[in-house]
DNA sequence: GACTGGTATGACGATACACGCATAAACGCT
DNA sequence: AGCGTTTATGCGTGTATCGTCATACCAGTC
């Protein structure tokens, strides 16, 4: 019953690394939330988020190029939404966790 | 069908991104997976990583904090090894993520 | 074509953090 | 208690990246 799996190579820890590293910035995670909700336009989510246009354009640039958000035009603006429910997933386990630790927090602070 | 869960708070928000930041960096991550292979000292991650003791130090103080691993003494050192396997199940999840968007890549490098 | 609204990009300051070096603290052992 | 070894921490440096402003680019419209 070993847990004892076996060490990725450089190259795969680099990438996994890097998509973590996508998700460890709120800004992106609040936009791939928001993406979440459907399809939305860069206007929307200044108004919801209150970062500059720049910004927003670069974060979804980057979310882009990792294929976790797609675009399509709508006339003359590009409605945005996230691609797939990966995030999600791994927000799920993410949480389980971190509630499971508060709990244990909790349980050792009553023992204790 | 509609695919629209609802929006984190931002705490929450907040907490996510701290923990996928912990996986974010390559150093951590291969730190990570070594301690999952059974208990280790720290010389021995001196040696398979190349890194200062001062900087594993650090690291692995972090790790601690967010339960992702946990040490005791074997006489003057200490040992460390990860706890749980959520780790595990992220980066699965991820690689799938990874090598499915290859295959797509793929495929549309054939066809185009 | 010129014009307009929407988006991407160069330049920049501010901040965060990875690392190592030196050193202090902690711990086991005699 | 004192010594030697292991681990933690203060400090400095270098680098990456967030976030903004200004501006260039691009897609529709007249």
């Amino acid at each position: 019953m070993g847990a004892a799996g076996s060490m990725p190579s450089p190259q795969l820890l680099e990438e996994y690394s890097q998509f973590f590293r996508l998700l460890s910035e709120p800004a992106r995670l609040q936009l791939l939330c928001l993406l979440r909700q459907g399809p939305t336009d860069v206007a929307t989510l200044i108004e919801l988020t209150g970062f500059s246009q720049s910004h927003i354009s670069r974060q979804l640039g980057q979310l882009q190029r990792a294929g976790l958000v797609c675009c399509e035009r709508e006339g003359a603006r590009l409605l945005w939404q996230a691609e797939g429910d990966l995030v999600d997933e791994l927000c799920r386990l993410v949480q389980g966790r971190l509630r499971q630790r508060l709990e244990d927090q909790l349980r050792t602070f009553q023992a204790g």
